[in-house]
DNA sequence: AAGTCACCCAACCGCGTCTGA
DNA sequence: GTCAGACGCGGTTGGGTGACT
């Protein structure tokens, strides 16, 4: 399609804005609303493209924009989309009033990203970076693992004692180590546990209780691909997780990581279920004009929402269908 | 005080998508 | 169905700033 010349127009400013730049700007959008962004300038003064408008406009002038640090809980959720959607900022920051998709992208490459390597994850998988053989490194990974009990917890009869899955981790950890073969471990190995695309859900790894204590319905996840969620539900169903032994006995599909994976799903993972829903339809849209309602998304808005969002937007009668079951039932979340 | 480096973030660029003629 | 204009999004850049030498 056919780009606009936008700011290669000769004559257009480029560069910082000044305040008096802005005061037009805001006076305008208050006055007349922003209507055709192309025409604003013209209309405003401004020797600006729309583009550039716009994007002061969004990204900065805004009034219903949060200044100030991210919240632990912003961190959170972010972290959690990102593992869901990858790097559909727009998506992302639809679940977070008052931030913008430019400063939740640019959070990401400055703070979190570090965050997640120094953590021992790739901030692009969402996984256990695998260079981690030394099992004392990886403590904090082993902790992060004895957390996914929590997710256990989905079925209601499954309670496995988190110290008992640390163990078994370690355990399987050091025989990696001891293992002549770095990280490849046979796949008959009793001591391989499953850690098949996101059997162990949407838990996040971060060692911040918050985020364990906060187990998650995969099916209300719509970043997840249908054959994971499925995955999930037929393991809780065919195969109670009601003892070690039990879980120990789970088939091996995939021994990458010496880890289970700890997110719902890497973004190139969720690229069929992101086809299958438009990633514009999949967040909930917040009332931006409300920043009240901020640090809401996640926290406030576990369930209803997301099904509200899919419902009205997905035309798939599947989906449908699954959220139509996944909805009726109480979000696990303890408030 | 001056120079260097790393970090942060506002702004730009270019591509894909949407929409209306 | 096709096309072009407009918009939205994600990736990238580069100027400002503070820390360090």
């Amino acid at each position: 399609m056919g780009r606009s010349p936008c700011c290669d127009e000769n004559g257009l400013k480029k560069g910082p804005w000044t305040q008096d730049e802005d005061e037009k700007l805001i006076d305008h959008i208050q006055k007349h609303g922003h209507g055709s962004w192309r025409a604003l300038p013209k209309q405003a003064g401004l020797n600006r493209c729309g583009k550039s408008c716009r994007l002061r406009w969004t990204n900065y002038l805004r009034p219903d924009i949060k200044r100030g640090n991210f919240t632990e809980e912003e961190e959170e959720t972010i972290i959690n989309l990102h593992s869901l959607l990858g790097n559909k900022w727009s998506s992302i920051a639809s679940n977070l009033p008052g931030r913008t998709d430019n400063e939740i992208k640019n959070y990401w490459n400055t703070h979190l990203r570090k965050k997640l390597l120094q953590m021992g994850i790739d901030p692009v998988t969402h996984r256990p970076r695998t260079d981690h053989l030394n099992v004392l490194a990886a403590l904090p990974q082993l902790i992060a693992a004895a957390n996914f009990n929590n997710l256990l917890n989905l079925n209601q009869n499954v309670q496995l004692d988190a110290a008992t899955l640390a163990k078994a981790q370690l355990l399987h950890n050091m025989i990696q180590v001891l293992s002549t073969n770095n990280n490849n471990i046979p796949s008959s190995s009793p001591l391989t546990m499953q850690t098949n695309n996101n059997l162990f859900g949407q838990s996040s790894y971060l060692e911040n209780q918050s985020l364990f204590g906060q187990p998650q319905n995969f099916s209300h996840i719509p970043g997840a691909n249908h054959d994971e969620k499925m995955m999930v539900e037929n393991q809780m169903i065919d195969q109670p997780l009601d003892s070690f032994s039990s879980l120990m006995q789970m088939d091996v599909q995939d021994d990458h990581n010496s880890l289970p994976l700890l997110v719902a799903a890497s973004p190139e993972e969720s690229n069929q279920s992101q086809m299958m829903i438009k990633n514009k339809d999949i967040v909930h849209r917040h009332d931006t004009s409300n920043p009240s309602s901020s640090n809401s998304s996640f926290t406030q808005d576990h369930h209803q929402p997301w099904c509200d969002t899919i419902d009205d937007e997905a035309g798939d009668s599947y989906w449908k269908e699954i959220m139509e079951q996944t909805c009726s039932e109480p979000w696990p979340f303890p408030e």
